[in-house]
DNA sequence: CAAGGCAATGTTAGCGGTAACAATATGCCG
DNA sequence: CGGCATATTGTTACCGCTAACATTGCCTTG
């Protein structure tokens, strides 16, 4: 049995005492507090229900013997858990990577932990990893997109019928008919794309491309293209569609750039599905002394770091990834304290002119 | 109580048939097929144990009533987690998030989850997320550095006491007295400083400098900077050093080249933290014509994907970083199924020799 | 001064699993 | 045909914690 010892304030490693794992419990703390377990549990959980005295006595023995509260059993116990389940295509993305640490940040002591797991864009995997995940109770579930498999669909929304809240992040629906039991975090893709193609078309470019993700799972991507070229359609403007390599998308890009060249008949500007691919045509094209923008005018996506150092500034979109990462955390945090669901956030992308698209044709935008 | 419907193969949603939480247990599962518990539960984990027709009805119960089992019951029952705690400064900066994918990857479909959080470099956080994390018994856990409170040095002997494997990953330490209950799987930033420091010698440069981090906990910045220094300073060689100004690394890149180039007696070359400060500068030379690497050679920390983009290329050190979290994942796994301690990982960085320090004073050197 | 109220702490009964042992049934042997 | 090994399934007792209700003692109040 746990003794007071004299000694002892460090927390002392913990001798095994009882049958259990090694861990001190809450008895032990009991015991040396000269309390029951209750008592362990109130001062932990609601600490002004003790009597003074008591609370500090408690407190000592806490302290005393280095108790680490076994979050399983008072989940088990209570029925709430404590961890927000996270599904990412790929975390090492660096647009995702600032969502997750945006997320990170966002959850940061506010009690709740994060379980990330990667999906590597595959559906059937998203599927078993939101099964695995279930099994955890998790107090929130957020995932990427708004596709997946109809099992795992339907996976979200028994949990979101047994009350737990559902945050679908990075995408926005047009159409607001969409399950509307989940909550989405994100901005509208197809929208994006519009806006893409409407820069072009508003720095006088009648003939365009767009250059698709490689990574033929990029639902997103093919989103934007689809709002591109829809809206190019509108205009009266000819788009063409390329696909980049898969691999590194520097590479990519700087490939593309040469397919691009020889298109025809010729165009006049090119957008990206993200900025690695833009800056790899941009670098590329810095390589073949091709004048950017004026035989070439090039629009990225994301915003990346390096887009506004290359030469000339890599005309781009900007998105909001820490952001997502962060208000899915605020909403997910809000939605778990009351229970009615929140809005969704439907966030902005901005476009950002620089010199990649500005000296064009037609250089009347800022 | 749950009736084998008649119906019902897709998972129907589970009638809240006990007191519990609302999702079918072990219980509802065993009425349904006609079984006890136990019987379930061992289908569910060691299946050649029952009758091949038993297995069967229970497969089909199992199936019915779309079971998902309680994790942290069956933890608390049984005492074993499947938690990976992972501690990482930033989940958002490009090396890290590599290795969270790494680690993603390499505890995919092994039965384990990975439990992230984020410690912005800050120790005391640290250690107040490593003690919450300790109350899910995490079956393992990963942190990243040799460097933490001293609270949080103890807390993980003490996991280590308890049989909890604890993997260090990002560094790798030069002596090797230092806590050898932990496995590392990192390098030794302290001799990746140093052979930056030997390149640029060999290259016949006498004047040099280091630009240091300017997140000012990236401890492991600090120790490649000191090997870089001692390293000069051994070979007879000057070495300033200089500090990137917080914020974005590529404008802190590009400021610190002028900074660079105003220094006095005047260098000819500089090593930088990372890749992003060194093309920062890079860029910036470009943008003000200061030739690359005849006036000033620049070389560069991390491999990022762009490096080897620029015009010229970057030189640089190529870091294992999605390697890390693969290695510590198979690492961690091997622990947990065997207890022998596996060995440390000590992985190579390798020089990248590019544009940015080749045609330098002396270019006998490849 | 008895009754009621409140503050502080305790008791009991699970949460949903698993470990360890127990109990059957079955088959094979001499 | 009894006995014992083996295959299969069941019983019991927890894991460590919390919800809900119970108890105790003291203070207020009419």
């Amino acid at each position: 049995m746990l003794v007071p010892s004299t000694a002892a304030r460090p927390p002392i490693a913990a001798k095994k005492t009882r049958r259990g794992h090694g861990r001190p419990t809450l008895h032990d703390v009991a015991e040396v507090a000269g309390v029951t377990q209750i008592t362990v549990s109130r001062f932990l959980r609601s600490p002004e229900l003790l009597a003074p005295e008591t609370a500090e006595r408690v407190r000592q023995a806490v302290e005393m013997v280095g108790y680490v509260p076994n979050l399983q059993a008072g989940q088990l116990a209570s029925g709430r858990s404590r961890i927000v389940a996270t599904l990412i295509p790929n975390a090492g993305h660096s647009v995702f990577a600032e969502t997750v640490q945006g997320l990170a940040e966002g959850l940061r002591d506010s009690g709740y932990e994060m379980l990330l797991t990667s999906t590597g864009y595959q559906p059937q995997r998203e599927e078993r990893q939101l099964r695995a995940v279930l099994g955890w109770s998790p107090a929130a579930i957020v995932v990427t997109g708004l596709h997946r498999t109809a099992a795992a669909q339907q996976l979200l929304l028994d949990a979101r019928a047994a009350g737990t809240p559902v945050v679908e992040i990075w995408d926005h629906p047009t159409r607001k008919t969409q399950h509307r039991e989940l909550v989405q975090v994100g901005f509208d893709h197809r929208a994006a794309g519009q806006m893409m193609a409407e820069h072009l078309i508003s720095m006088g470019h009648q003939r365009v491309a767009y250059v698709d993700s490689g990574v033929i799972e990029d639902v997103r991507a093919h989103l934007r293209r689809d709002g591109f070229i829809g809206q190019a359609r509108k205009r009266g403007v000819q788009a063409a569609v390329l696909t980049a390599p898969p691999g590194d998308a520097l590479d990519g890009g700087g490939v593309i750039l040469n397919e691009l060249l020889d298109l025809r008949p010729r165009i006049t500007a090119a957008a990206f599905a993200n900025d690695h691919l833009a800056t790899g045509a941009l670098l590329q094209a810095q390589a073949q002394n091709i004048a950017v923008p004026e035989r070439l005018a090039l629009l990225g996506f994301g915003d990346f770091p390096i887009s506004r150092h290359l030469h000339p500034g890599l005309s781009t979109v900007h998105t909001p990834t820490a952001e997502i990462g962060r208000i899915a955390a605020a909403t997910v945090l809000k939605w778990m304290r009351s229970p009615e669901q929140p809005a969704n956030a439907a966030l902005d992308c901005t476009l950002i002119v620089r010199g990649s698209t500005k000296a064009g044709l037609n250089p009347h935008t800022a």
